[in-house]
DNA sequence: GTGATTGCAAAGCGTTTGCACCGTA
DNA sequence: TACGGTGCAAACGCTTTGCAATCAC
């Protein structure tokens, strides 16, 4: 099924005109893999175990691509901005595990009657919203007990 | 009354210890007048306007104190997200003006079902969220209806 | 007077650019 | 074969650090 997603990436990186090289493979492989936002360099570290002659320039040149077509998106947070992630169709709004960073996305309460309000209110014209939320994924709400009840 | 404000934060600042100084005078008054979110150079080239001798570094170091006391806060937006404007107490959300930066902030719609639906069905427990909105202020919208009644 | 604060210069870091070599189509 | 893509090295811009002179208390 993620195998799907990475054919998918390709094909439409290669209709956009682009060549179809190592390099550009591993780091889309790298990003559609990840349940986390990843920095640059964090797609560096990982892709270059499997390929070790990447170049961190090519990293770069390659989420600009992927970002250029949409197939995935930076996320931000409080601490980094710089981060990405597979992008999501359609208007989702996203939760983040501030411990491990995890991200989901999920279909939020439609905001278009609070929008109109402000509208009305403000005299803005709005055009994006973001609505992302922040806490403690399952996983580390339960590491978190263990380690506590492991203290002095 | 912005007169008051900055009176206030002073006081903050010399009762958590810094002594006050003109440059870090400036660098308050600036962000406190400002509507719009600024980055640590457009902080520097307003203040430096009325303190020429100010230093670039004095800006980040004044930045990091008001910060740290929650005077101001960072505002994370899709293009920079190293800009700061004066921090409003309580919960408020946020709407952006994505041509002249204006920044409002306003008391939205309680979204505490919506957070309790989510951490029920994720299982995540959610600390924080972050609510936003972009789009064009009123000015902006004026300014741009002359502008295109004014095209060939 | 004393120690925090300043501005300068230099270092540091992440990102972008220039270029000769290489590999896809 | 042609030309887009690669990795390296250097350049770049923003931010932080080290330091002697300065200034608030």
């Amino acid at each position: 099924m993620p195998e799907s997603r990475i054919h998918g990436w390709l094909e439409i990186m290669q209709e956009s005109g682009c060549r179809l090289t190592g390099p550009r493979y591993i780091v889309a492989e790298v990003l559609d893999r990840s349940e986390r936002a990843l920095s640059p360099q964090e797609v560096y570290e990982l892709a270059r175990q499997r390929y070790p002659t990447l170049g961190l320039v090519s990293v770069y040149r390659t989420l600009e691509i992927l970002e250029g077509l949409d197939l995935i998106q930076r996320m931000h947070q409080p601490d980094k901005c710089q981060a990405y992630i597979a992008a999501f169709s359609g208007h989702e709004h996203v939760l983040i595990c501030s411990q491990c960073g995890l991200v989901e996305f999920f279909r939020g309460d439609d905001l278009s009657p609070l929008v109109q309000r402000i509208e009305h209110d403000t005299g803005f014209q709005i055009a994006e919203h973001w609505l992302q939320f922040f806490g403690l994924c399952q996983k580390c709400q339960n590491v978190n007990q263990v380690e506590n009840a492991n203290l002095p």
